[in-house]
Order: structure tokens, then sequence, then C-alpha cells
DNA sequence: CAGACTATGTAGCGCTCGCTACAAACCGGA
DNA sequence: TCCGGTTTGTAGCGAGCGCTACATAGTCTG
């Protein structure tokens, strides 16, 4: 195995890799080293311990997340705002995002727990999503900071309801605001 | 200790107390039976193994859950969506509540991830909601059924953003939305 | 009372966990 | 070339995990 450049920054793409698979609360050192090619010494060694390479995981991700969100920021804006919710739902149901969803609810809860590094790591991802969310407004917009907070605020609802099950509830409720049709 | 009537039903309580002060996931046998006063071994033979107890505790859970919601069922109802609204979620974020919340994100994760029991709670206690908020709704509204769902949405969404420390971006997008004052 | 069945205690199995002790390999500068 | 620091491998520690084997106490039935 090649053991060139062993560090912090070549070692988290590959552990963000597996939990990105194998989810964040149940990740152990050593399938997490076999992951990235290395053993258990080795992270603790570059991170010190696993609550800081949790929390350098976490960082990680975020990053992540934030560039991909630059990477869509598609060319022609929406024209109104239910046509911006809808292609940003539609967005974040593609199977690819699967598993980072199912990575983010994980992130939710270490968050409501209060594990160090996650509400960090979740709130950065919100406040980028807000920020990406404000410039993908419709040009004309009375109110673009509110909209899209508003948009946001049923965004989240809307992918929670989905989650357990009630995706159905949600769509529903989205026809009967106005905001999304189907 | 009392060893009078170990049963599934005796123990149940005892051990959603601890899960709601101690989190689900990480909770393991021996602490789950000091907390009910036994042991693994008999929790082992009540249950047949943690899944069953956990598939068990979650539907004990949301069962009380149901009767927290029938019990918290106004006598006079609000006259506005945004009134009723506004309640909902100001019972949501009751200090007492907080055990429950934590403890539901946890459950929206393992919902997500697949992890058997999860789902079918989490579905439960949101239809649950779902039924409940409509017997909330005001008596004049015009559709009761799609603002119920419409509300849900907004209001599961305003609990995650709290939870990642985005309360105000949650508020500031209902005040824009005209639903909710704040 | 005999026997069967249920309920419980004690002890421990094999495994994984995060982490560490120790030594060897490597590598740059004197 | 030797030397000191950085990086890596091997082995293992103590703890906790879910679960089981085995024996025993209690209880109910015939």
């Amino acid at each position: 195995m090649s053991k060139a450049n062993l560090t912090r920054e070549t070692l988290l793409p590959k552990l963000a890799a597996h939990v990105l698979n194998h989810g964040l609360g149940g990740a152990s050192l050593r399938p997490l080293a076999k992951a990235a090619d290395t053993s258990d010494r080795m992270l603790i060694y570059h991170f010190g311990n696993k609550e800081q390479l949790v929390a350098d995981l976490l960082g990680h991700i975020a990053g992540i997340y934030s560039t991909a969100l630059d990477a869509a920021m598609g060319a022609e804006r929406p024209t109104t705002r239910k046509e911006c919710f809808d292609r940003i739902l539609e967005q974040g149901s593609h199977p690819m995002m699967r598993p980072f969803m199912v990575l983010w609810w994980e992130i939710v809860a270490g968050s409501a727990r209060g594990i160090p590094g996650y509400r960090e790591a979740a709130d950065a991802m919100m406040t980028k999503q807000l920020a990406w969310l404000e410039t993908q407004m419709p040009e004309d917009d009375p109110d673009p900071a509110g909209g899209a907070r508003y948009l946001m605020t049923l965004l989240e609802g809307t992918l929670m309801l989905g989650v357990v099950g009630h995706a159905r509830t949600a769509s529903e409720g989205l026809l009967a605001s106005g905001v999304s049709p189907s």
C-alpha cells in the first residue's frame, strides 16, 4: 500500500467517503483506518483522538457541502418562489444526495444531543445553504431575504417528513400553501 | 430491590425514562438494566434480544407521545392559523419537552438510516401529530386538512432549524410568510 | 408431595472499542 | 557517518459490548 503523504488533509477525503456510506455515529477507528488504507494507530497519531477526528471530519464534510452548493449555482434564476422551491427540493431528493441526507440527519441528532463538533458543522451547512438560497431567489422577489428563510424552513420540514415516511403530508401541505404543486 | 412483576410492560416505562435522559443509540444493556433495577440477563430474557427491546421501546415511546398529545388537546380552539402554529410551537419548545425533542432527532436519524423499528415509530408519531393538529385548526379554516399539513411542514422545519442554531432563520422566515410573528 | 415450568442470579465467552507502550524504519542536517 | 526528530508497525491493555451456559429459587399443577 502506498504510504505516501499521510496527513490530515490526505486522510480526510477517504474518511469522509467511508462515513458517507456507513454512518458517523457507529464508525470506529479500525474500519475508518481500513477505508483510508492505514491503521487506527495512525489515525490517533494524526488527529490526536477520536473526538478531534470526528470534529475535523465534520468540518471537512461541511466544506464538501459548501463547494457542492457553489457548483450547483444555476446560471439562470427561477422566476417564482414555487419554481425556486421545487428546483432545490428536487436537487435535494436526487439519489446521488441520499448518503449525504442520511448523514445530515445524524448530524442534526448529534447537534441536538450536544456532541462536540456537530452543532458547528450543522450551523455552517445551514448558513451556507441559506446564503445559496438567497442567490437563487427570483430576481423580482419583493423580499428575497425573508423569502429565502421562509422557503428554507419549508424545505427542511419537507425533507424531514420525507425521511419518516410522510412525504405525502408535506406535499399536500405545500399544495395547500401554494408554494409547490405536486 | 423489589423483584415483583418483572415484565415487558413494567420494564418499558423505566427503560423509556433512561433513554429519554441518555439517548437511544448509545444505550447499552447494562446501564439500561440498572435503570430498571434489574440485570442485562433479564432484559434479554424478557425481550429476546436488544433489537427487539429497542423496537418495543420505540413503540412504547410513541405511545407516550400519543397520550401526551391527547392530554394537551386544548378546550378552546385557536381562531387563526398563526395562533394555532404559535401555540403548538411554544408547546414543543417547552423545556419539559427537551429530552423528548433530543430523542426525536435520534429517531429521525435512525429512520433515515433504516434501522429496524425507527421508521415505524417516527411514522406513528407524525401521523398522530398530524391528526392532533387537524383537531386544533381554527374552526372556520377553509381547508383544515391542507392547512394542518402546511403548518406541520413549517413546524418541523422550524424545529430542525432551531436544533442546529438557526432558530432566527426560521422565525424570520415565518415573519415573512405571515404565519407567525414570533 | 412430586414434577414441571418459570423466573432469576452468577459467571463468563468472544468480540470490539479507544488508546498506548515500545521499537524499528526513515530522513534531514551536522 | 552519526544523530535526533518524525513517522510507522506490532502487540496489547483495560473496558464495555451483546449474549449464553448453568444452576438455583420460586410457583403452580397433578
